[in-house]
DNA sequence: TCTAGCAACGTTAACGATTACGTTATTGTT
DNA sequence: AACAATAACGTAATCGTTAACGTTGCTAGA
């Protein structure tokens, strides 16, 4: 018998296990006074319950593992506010959420019971090992088979163009990271594409996603903007850190937005920085999404996929 | 009995459990033959072993909460490097690492057996709750008690200075973060405390510690070269991050480094980027004595705290 | 006074895996 | 042919909880 067991305490306190554990656990069918004890001699005993046991009495699914794509970062506004939404709902539900990289698959199929996957790229190995291990996931993110979710971005990138239009620009900076995933891309495709209906066009900056990506788009627009050949009226940019860069570049560059630049981001996860309009990936939606297909999944439910729309929050820079 | 037990699986391959366990878990005492054939219908069955229950009997402490202070972001290098490295050595140890913020320290408490903490403060309520919950802990950071390690950043400090005073800098730029926690902010004590013993004074900088930072150590700097007044011939920022914004701005206006500017940062964790000459946390060394620390407190040994001694890594920046 | 009702406990059967220990059947040795 | 050795399985105890179900003693109402 383990010295941390719930016997041990029983024992030095002269009761029952199950006393412990009502004890414990704040449930009735105890007095206060031995409750009062209990409580005092586990203290002192150093005590402290396993949840694998209670896990495992109690029923509950316990470890999902989210498994971060290669170039995904944790890092990230975005992945950080993911995995907070995340975890914070699948804690209601008596789950544990724990982060891999994408190299530690191998670590999360032997300690998890489900996965969710971010950063998917085409080929990813990390598909069928998962299905060779046989272990329920979804992607965020479009995959070939299997569950997913995915926020539209194309749309996305349209209903931005479509703000743009509105406002009565002509001449659009479309602002992309490179290195990152297809999903942002595709938001850039949308916005072109709608863009090209209207009979505009537009031209694109590239701006690395290592470190400090705002850095990156804030250096990139200034030394656009201290060229001669400068004509733009608004930037469509892929994510809000990007904006972000770039509106403190248009601002210190003496620029006034939006009069005279208007800046459209995507995500609307920087809060309370730079008041910018943007295209809001609703996060509760796409982790109730997400919960939602992972107990499909665990189900062996047939494999289905969500779409998750996005809309337009329009604020001080157009 | 749950559909998904390894009885179920037992049951449909027409084997004891032993078998399937046997099977599943790669272990001799069985022909190839069955192995594959209870394997294959394991997959079938979508059986999937529930990791609480293994966890159970062989006997493993599982959870593991890493509450991170209210100034910390998950989506700080640092943190998401500390995560990596602590999560990786648990999960060798069978234990699993789970991220909360400050404000779950209530979750964490209810579903972990130990916890790590950072960014503590001044009279912290973690402190006491986790106390009272009578979970074991060590914190990243000096507290009043208990266990903790802690990086010598005022050291760190001390010897960045003396790396610049070699190199013959007189008028030093400190570049502080606001809204950080005390352990940055004694790197600079160190740093300006060494200065004075060799009779040199230094100014400070403050930069905002928000989304961005590096872009705001950038601006900073920029604006501080533009001005008529600049006469400094070296900076020391307190993290990595601001001595890129730093290296970038100086870069961009012109000032050679590290010929007519130096730069020294704090933390090494920027692989790669700009070859900057930093102050090594050695995140091997601190993640080693968190689990060294951890074991200690669980098995109720006497209080005890570990300095981990920091180091100059010399780059193209000095 | 008797007993129904309830509070305050104790007993014990699960939960789903692992593994020591039996039990077979098969092979090889003499 | 007899027997030991081994491979291939099954049986059952066990991990530390929880909770359903007993048991006890006491109080209150008739």
């Amino acid at each position: 018998m383990n010295k941390n067991s719930i016997k041990q305490a029983a024992k030095m306190a002269g009761v029952s296990v199950a006393s412990v554990s009502r004890a414990l656990n704040g449930k009735p069918g105890i007095s206060d006074a031995t409750r009062q004890r209990i409580i005092e001699t586990c203290k002192q005993l150093g005590y402290q319950p396993s949840d694998a046991a209670r896990r495992l009495k109690i029923g509950k699914q316990s470890h999902i593992g989210l498994c971060l794509g290669v170039n995904d970062k944790q890092s990230s506004h975005y992945i950080s506010n993911f995995y907070d939404k995340l975890n914070q709902k699948l804690i209601d539900k008596g789950a544990i959420l724990s982060l891999y990289t994408a190299d530690k698959i191998d670590s999360l199929i032997k300690e998890s019971g489900a996965a969710v996957l971010t950063g998917i790229r085409e080929g990813d190995s990390r598909l069928n090992k998962l299905r060779d291990a046989n272990i329920p996931f979804v992607a965020v993110g479009k995959t070939p088979s299997g569950f997913w979710v995915c926020p539209d971005d194309e749309s996305g990138g349209r209903i931005a163009a479509e703000h743009l239009l509105e406002k009565d620009r002509k001449r659009c900076l479309v602002i992309e990271s490179v290195l990152d995933g297809k999903g942002t891309k595709s938001r850039s495709i949308g916005f072109q594409a709608r863009l090209q209906e209207a009979g505009l066009f537009s031209s694109n900056l590239f701006v690395q996603h290592d470190l400090a990506i705002e850095l990156n788009a804030y250096r990139k627009v200034m030394s656009a903007l201290n060229n001669e050949g400068f004509h733009f009226d608004a930037a469509f940019c892929e994510t809000d850190n990007i904006a972000y860069g770039v509106l403190l570049a248009c601002q210190d560059f003496g620029l006034r937005v939006p009069e005279d630049f208007s800046i459209v981001g995507f995500d609307d996860l920087l809060e309370g920085a730079g008041n910018i309009t943007t295209i809001k990936q609703d996060l509760d939606s796409i982790t109730n999404a997400v919960i939602e297909l992972l107990s499909e999944a665990r189900e062996q439910k047939p494999e289905r996929n969500i779409m998750i729309p996005v809309n337009l929050v329009a604020r001080g820079t157009t």
